[in-house]
DNA sequence: TTTAATTCGGATAAATTTATCCGAATTAAA
DNA sequence: TTTAATTCGGATAAATTTATCCGAATTAAA
């Protein structure tokens, strides 16, 4: 479903947002052992979130990684998916054709509209404070 | 979603099972031809297919791939993905955590029971010979 | 002002997936 | 019985994704 740099993106983001809604910015190691994540790896993959706006970062001494508190309850799933591995999820036919469509759909085109949709409501629809919150609330985990 | 593979696999087996239904026995040649895919990589993936039951093989002149009538209605896509892909689509946490479940959820858990469910039931509940009629029937495509 | 902690960015390497090649085995048809 | 068309299976190569490394740039704190 999601590539492996997608779900340390995702990973790495919540992390963030968690910590940016509790205490506050976080480094790259602390993100990279709070997830089980490979730091240099993880890097790149915050600088591609960094370039797009949804995380600030910030180097230097007490540098690292942040997410404006106002800003968590606006950013969706969605957002940190497509910014890593693009609209083909949503967007792309499921058996890989340039084109399908209603009028010249795939086989499998008819039974994933409503997956697609759900899923694409369900990614759209989420934010980063509900998350962090209740990541916060130890009711959600990011590593065993 | 389906890496490459599935989706090779997906559509050469839908091009079997029209023929299967239609006219018969088809070549690799010809697979590969209908569905606009590297020959030899579809070999190798009819061939796990053939192991696991999915679809026939036949050697020699004349020889090629095709499956049972009888049994297209008993074929599911999802039979097919797993075959191919393996159940981390329908059981692996979305995330990644090696453990994942209602007890100890990654932040993303809940969102995706449904989604899952959802994925699960139509890929389950879908066959071969609806697929194969209406690909006979010119109602969809698997190439353009 | 200097030092040290951090992210950035480019180069490179390792792992995995995708793709190709070719001889062996099989088997229908000549 | 011989030939030729096909899939099978193993080896290899190319492409992509994942991972590492290291010096440069930045900047807070000493």
């Amino acid at each position: 479903m999601f590539s492996k740099s997608c779900k340390y993106g995702i990973k790495a983001t919540l992390f963030i947002a968690q910590k940016s809604e509790s205490s506050g910015r976080v480094s790259l190691k602390d993100i990279a052992n709070a997830i089980n994540s490979p730091a240099p790896f993880t890097a790149k993959i915050l600088q591609i979130l960094s370039k797009k706006d949804i995380i600030n970062s910030v180097k230097g001494p007490s540098g690292g990684f942040e997410i404006n508190k106002e800003k968590l309850s606006k950013i969706s799933l969605k957002q940190i998916i497509v910014a890593i591995d693009g609209t083909q999820l949503f967007e792309g036919c499921a058996i890989g054709l340039d084109q399908c469509d209603a009028k010249k759909p795939c086989p499998l085109h008819e039974n994933f509209v409503e997956i697609r949709n759900q899923l694409d409501r369900t990614l759209q629809t989420s934010n980063l404070l509900d998350i962090a919150m209740d990541l916060n609330l130890g009711l959600t985990i990011l590593k065993l």
